[in-house]
DNA sequence: AACAACATTAGAGCATAGTCTATAGTTGGT
DNA sequence: ACCAACTATAGACTATGCTCTAATGTTGTT
């Protein structure tokens, strides 16, 4: 498919998807056969990094932490070894990011009892 | 205190306590007594927030959320139903956080699963 | 009085993650 | 042949959240 069908299918503008191609995170490949025009054709793969990729950023992960568990996935960039110590990596940060979650959620709950009891000095 | 041990006790410079106070999330007080300068001082409150908005930066909140946190516990900015529904509001942001970290914990485990046992096709 | 170490404001600069504009070329339908 | 809708590239622009510099003044110690 084309970037246009690719924007639809993502949900992600055609300008997002050029900025995370050149961020690395998904390509498009030239059809060799094709002399009239440069234009990239993408796949079914491209489409669940986009997918993949949104729901990455929405817990935290930055470009280029997407871009790590995109190689360690779906390329051979890495060694084996390489490629579990990146996802080991990854499921440490998340365990922390849970465990702060939880905290915090804690914490503001007791900020809203205080507040509903008037133990909020405010 | 000054905002020089307040940047030591909180771990935060000094430039980026200015740029929190610029942004209304923390406030120092002048004393109306001293003529010779016009310094800011700042009391346990004050560190107690600069705390808060670490581990509330850490979970993915931003300044402007967490302004509408501080203003709903601190100050009397809002009515009490208007603090509550602001800080409901942030739990239910919190629970969905929790729901999405626990399925990319699921998911980058089967990516590493699959690299272990080589069902990882790249 | 000199000096380091602090204080203030204003504004410049930077990284991240887009978002948009301009320019130019291509494709498909009528 | 024409035109809307697509494609590519380069680069400008934006928002967020810092981070740093410059200019200037104050405080505390020797």
């Amino acid at each position: 498919m084309l970037i246009h069908e690719l924007s639809k299918k993502s949900g992600l503008s055609t300008h997002t998807i050029r900025f995370y191609e050149k961020s690395g995170l998904v390509k498009g490949v030239r059809d060799k056969n094709t002399k009239s025009n440069n234009y990239f054709h993408y796949d079914d793969e491209a489409l669940e990094k986009l997918s993949f990729i949104q729901d990455a950023k929405s817990v935290g992960f930055t470009i280029s932490e997407i871009g790590q568990i995109i190689d360690a996935w779906y390329n051979n960039k890495y060694s084996k070894k390489e490629k579990i110590s990146i996802l080991e990596g990854k499921l440490v940060a998340l365990e922390l990011k849970l465990k702060e979650i939880k905290e915090m959620k804690k914490l503001i709950s007791q900020f809203k009892a205080d507040v509903i009891t008037g133990d909020c000095p405010y």
